[in-house]
DNA sequence: AAGAAATACCTCGTAGGCCGAGGTATTCTG
DNA sequence: CAGAATACCTCGGCCTACGAGGTATTTCTT
């Protein structure tokens, strides 16, 4: 299981990343997420929607309520020009992060007699 | 400045990290995150000091009280085997998201009329 | 056609953890 | 000797993931 503390760090990123790539849905996201991390990684739907009204607070995507002809309403949220540019910020930020490990992990460490 | 949440993710695997190339202790940890993220990343003694007690109460890292000839006393951090084990765990942990990241990031997002 | 299951949304309370603020002691500097 | 820097520690407030609990609609099963 993904320590809590990775799976915050993630949410935000992940659920920008995924509706830069179209809008979406609560139950569909949560698929994808389940799909893109073979099944490493499960949002709930407690954790799904408060993040959602909150990005939607931030004014960093928006939402339509649709009912197609058959099947069920949803609510269909999508990427705002904010959204597009705090995404590219937490690309930037991640990155940095990741580049620090990358730095450690790439020298071997020192053992005793070296 | 790096969000919170990310910090806090990166707050164990950095500093198993950083103990895995040799012992080292609070001051001189702050000071290499400090280096390593080129300014990026600042740790306070506040953060650091409660995560190596725990890590420790964990038996992931333990400690000894050096105090050398001239200076001042310090209290050196080294991992344990199981902190090694950790270590290789957060690692694959943190791959495993930054594979979701990529494959998102990768491949470009869906414009209309495409 | 009724009951169960799945889809789809929402909210609240708890629990866990970062970190600013505040504290002590020692050593170095001007 | 005063002030800064080094080096350690703790407490409390604030934020947030997520389990549990709730509503409504659609689809599947028998």
């Amino acid at each position: 299981m993904i320590p809590k503390a990775l799976v915050a760090a993630s949410l935000r990123p992940l659920m920008l990343s995924i509706l830069d790539h179209g809008q979406s849905y609560g139950y569909a996201i949560i698929q994808r997420i389940h799909d893109l991390s073979d099944g490493q990684l499960t949002w709930t739907d407690g954790t799904l929607y408060p993040v959602l009204h909150r990005l939607e607070a931030e004014g960093l995507i928006a939402s339509t309520w649709r009912t197609s002809a058959v099947g069920r309403r949803r609510k269909y949220y999508h990427l705002t020009p904010a959204g597009q540019r705090a995404l590219e910020t937490e690309k930037r930020h991640w990155l940095n992060v990741h580049a620090m490990l990358l730095k450690l992990w790439g020298s071997p460490p020192q053992w005793a007699g070296t």
